[in-house]
DNA sequence: CAGAATCCCAGCAGATACTG
DNA sequence: CAGTATCTGCTGGGATTCTG
């Protein structure tokens, strides 16, 4: 399957098909807090606590929910310490890696255009 | 501000911050519908109706909705003909290219890393 | 420390019907 | 043709409580 299929042509795989395998991938990677625990990650391997105090916010559930579907889908790496009490460390596998560079880059480009687009919002708010 | 202050620093920007100024463009651009209008527009400018015929499963409803949000964040151009019965175009900004090709990054990366992604799931998925 | 289980609600989105 | 209006249901996610 070639790159441009999944947004150019009406291939099987198309997004712009109700089925299209890729949603569920989309989804997952743009969910509330999956960004914020990606790039929580990018500098390196954290605990528990240490992201859920990094991410502002963020439930004890939605972290655990968000870190447990990120490793099923192979972008997060789960490791657990046989001590006591228990250390649980999670670190971006090469996937999670590729996957944070891009939306990364996706939140760069909107801290750039961020002041544009505040721009766009008021004049159409005022012209009605 | 610096790019960089969107994803690394405790700065005042920082996404990690509860009241991150990116966060609701991000949504919108990350919203179920978002994606699939911009890419549709891609290749040039589209009518309504083209629009919801492209889109599989979209209805009038989240059509129009989603159609306003980018208009209102500048991503996206109304235009209206003057005739009977009206038609109605809508293209891509510049700010709504460059929002696209971000997001068709995103997928075409996807696309790729799908059979990647799909084989962690399945191990994941054997192994409980 | 690192979660799991439960309850609960707001808001998104679908279906349907109507209109300039 | 290109929408709007209204109703309704579903589920993502918060608060709270409990545990190995």
């Amino acid at each position: 399957m070639t790159v441009s299929s999944q947004v150019d042509a009406d291939s099987e795989n198309s997004v712009f098909r109700r089925d299209c395998p890729s949603r569920d991938i989309f989804e997952h990677l743009t969910g509330r807090w999956s960004l914020l625990v990606l790039a929580a990650l990018r500098p390196g391997s954290r605990r528990f606590h240490q992201l859920r105090d990094r991410i502002e916010g963020i439930s004890e559930k939605m972290l655990s929910q968000t870190l447990r579907t990120l490793e099923r889908d192979g972008l997060v790496e789960r490791t657990v310490l046989p001590v006591r009490p228990p250390q649980v460390s999670y670190a971006l596998t090469r996937l999670g890696e590729e996957a944070a560079r891009h939306l990364c880059g996706l939140i760069s480009w909107i801290g750039a255009s961020a002041p544009e687009i505040r721009t766009a919002r008021e004049s159409w708010d005022n012209s009605r």
